[in-house]
DNA sequence: CTAGGGTTAG
């Protein structure tokens, strides 16, 4: 009977239906077996595993003897509902309560709380009992201790601990490299694959997710081929929302459409994570109508899900859209969470709906009980500096509590330089001085607000601090897509074998801007030069290069698709405008900060950014 | 009866 009944219970576990487990301990109390043997222990597993940690906790607490099984027990039980803290906090109770000692399964279980928390003191603390005790040879909890390490970046120590391990298998291994890939380990990472007697999935995933986490997107694709054609079978979908995800940070839209076969072809279709990479992917490389599709096919949508969507709208300037599918997505009963109202009030900022976002941004800490972070004021105080509330921006400026960084004092100066608020200008301006400047840009907003209000002695000390520190700038580059092509432009690129075309192609389209009224704005240039020189710099930025060659080159009448890997220049801005309106094109160009679409001589940023 | 490795949004 005892042993039947362990079976059942065993079984419910690994249905995950606690129905027929609860029936099953009803059945145990009323014949009064439920202190016998194995069964309260695999009574609080089973519970658990079914997700009901409560009835697991009650049954822990109310046992009136309690062995080590039943501490190992009721600690996975914690990892598993995700409450590692708990696990950590009446783990002292197994000596001070029961007084026993702790085990391997005890041990290991308590590694794993320590993982999840990145607690690295306290993964010290129990890895020196664990050294103490009879179990120190144990190389499961070894195994534990290398993830654990790995996890909280000590890479060299969890190497250490796993040349301890005296036979290393599969997982172990696998623990190891996932460490050095995510560590950016590459070549210590892919030479532990190498060395193993038995790669899985598994191990080939944790070397290809971690090294996509550390930004090896090209290798880690390279990796990929390779591990097909050693014959790994794709059992499960974990790898190839990694490789999705690595897509969308390339902004390589072929590449991902490639993955989204992939899925389709091995039936990956409704694996959630997949689905909601994917909504990820397509917003990220600008192919927001895909990304659209993408969300409605998707069947069971969790709070990712909507909000991928939510911010994927808002970086694309469809703030409309994004508000609307807030609501859906509150009548279907989900709660929203801090990064939708992230979302929420980017959006609101990027159509001027000042009190929306600022009724959105209350309504986040009264109805939902979320603490804003740096990200959500630093949205908020965009939303009042693009529509022009300057005096509430520096007001929130003032009070937020947390350290503000360059960024965000430059970004309210060049709303002050927008609005033509030249006292609050050098206000900011004296302000981002004392903070220490470092990003180019700034230098060339600094510079300007001062000349601005014909202060030349600061103007001069701008310019000097510009040569002491030796500002670099990165050198800007653009992509374009072109179906499976991709080129790529530098700024002041003269070695491209259609230079002559893309020249003549753009002075043309010069004469015909300048006909329509552009001049070009040279205060977007860093150096000390003349003005045609200027001029002269600012036709070869890279955005340029890569929309010409994109003419040129791309099936007619199609969107031309651009990544810059710094913001887009302000002139350029205007051009590209100019540009979309003379030759009837779309371009959407993906820059370090938003998206643009240049559509009919206008850009969905609303001219900010 | 209890323990170890790999995926998503800012």
């Amino acid at each position: 009977m005892h042993h039947h009944l362990l079976q059942s219970l065993r079984l419910c576990a690994t249905t995950g239906n606690p129905s027929h487990g609860k029936t099953l301990h009803a059945l145990i109390l009323k014949i009064g077996l439920d202190q016998y043997g194995a069964l309260p222990n695999t009574l609080i597993s089973m519970y658990a595993k079914c997700g009901l940690i409560n009835h697991a906790v009650q049954l822990f607490d109310e046992m009136p003897q309690r062995d080590p099984v039943s501490w190992a027990s009721i600690l996975t039980a914690y990892n598993r509902a995700n409450l590692p803290n708990r696990s950590i906090s009446i783990f002292p109770n197994m000596f001070v309560h029961d007084h026993l000692q702790p085990d391997h399964f005890v041990f290991a279980s308590l590694v794993n709380s320590c993982a999840a928390l990145n607690a690295l003191k306290i993964g010290r603390q129990v890895h020196a009992q664990f050294v103490m005790s009879r179990f120190s040879s144990d190389d499961i909890t070894k195994s534990s201790l290398v993830d654990m390490y790995a996890k909280c970046g000590s890479l060299d120590v969890a190497r250490a601990v796993f040349d301890t391990i005296r036979s290393k298998n599969t997982i172990s291994c696998t623990a190891m490299i996932s460490g050095y890939a995510k560590g950016g380990r590459k070549s210590e990472a892919i030479e532990l694959l190498k060395d193993m007697k038995v790669q899985n999935l598994f191990s080939w995933t944790a070397l290809i997710s971690g090294l996509i986490q550390s930004e090896h997107f090209i290798t880690a694709f390279h990796l990929f081929i390779q591990m097909q054609k050693e014959g790994i079978k794709i059992v499960d979908s974990f790898i190839l929302s990694s490789l999705i995800g690595a897509s969308a940070n390339l902004a390589a839209l072929e590449l991902g459409k490639q993955v989204h076969c992939l899925v389709s072809k091995l039936g990956f279709e409704s694996s959630l994570y997949v689905c909601n990479t994917l909504v990820d992917m397509y917003a990220k490389c600008s192919d927001i109508l895909a990304a659209k599709t993408a969300f409605h096919s998707t069947v069971k949508k969790d709070v990712i899900s909507w909000t991928s969507i939510i911010v994927g709208l808002a970086q694309h300037g469809k703030a409309e859209e994004a508000l609307s599918l807030y609501n859906d997505m509150i009548s279907t009963g989900l709660k929203p969470n801090e990064v939708t109202f992230v979302g929420l009030i980017y959006a609101c900022s990027h159509v001027g709906l000042v009190n929306k976002g600022r009724d959105l941004f209350k309504s986040m800490v009264d109805d939902y009980g979320l603490n804003p972070n740096l990200q959500h004021y630093t949205c908020l105080l965009d939303l009042y500096s693009r529509s022009g509330h300057l005096d509430e921006a520096e007001n929130v400026l003032n009070t937020m509590p947390f350290e503000v960084d360059e960024a965000v004092w430059a970004s309210l100066l060049s709303a002050c330089k927008r609005f033509g608020k030249t006292r609050m200008g050098i206000r900011v301006a004296n302000r981002l001085m004392g903070l220490g400047v470092k990003d180019p840009s700034s230098y060339i907003l600094l510079s300007n607000a001062y000349a601005g209000a014909s202060m030349w002695e600061s103007v001069a000390k701008v310019r000097k601090l510009m040569a002491v520190i030796d500002v670099k700038k990165e050198p800007g580059y653009s992509c374009v897509h072109l179906g499976k092509e991709t080129e790529v432009f530098y700024a002041g690129e003269t070695g491209h074998p259609m230079k002559n075309e893309m020249r003549v192609l753009l002075k043309d389209l010069e004469e015909e801007m300048r006909k329509r009224g552009y001049v070009p704005d040279v205060s977007f240039v860093l150096h000390d030069m003349g003005k045609q020189e200027k001029e002269n710099q600012l036709f070869w930025h890279s955005e340029r290069l890569a929309v010409a060659y994109g003419l040129l080159n791309g099936v007619p009448g199609s969107v031309i698709r651009v990544v810059k890997n710094l913001r887009v220049c302000g002139d350029c801005h205007t051009v590209l405008k100019f540009i979309c309106g003379i030759v009837g094109r779309e371009i959407v160009v993906r820059d370090a900060s938003r998206f643009h679409h240049f559509k009919d001589g206008k850009c969905s940023c609303s001219d900010f950014w």
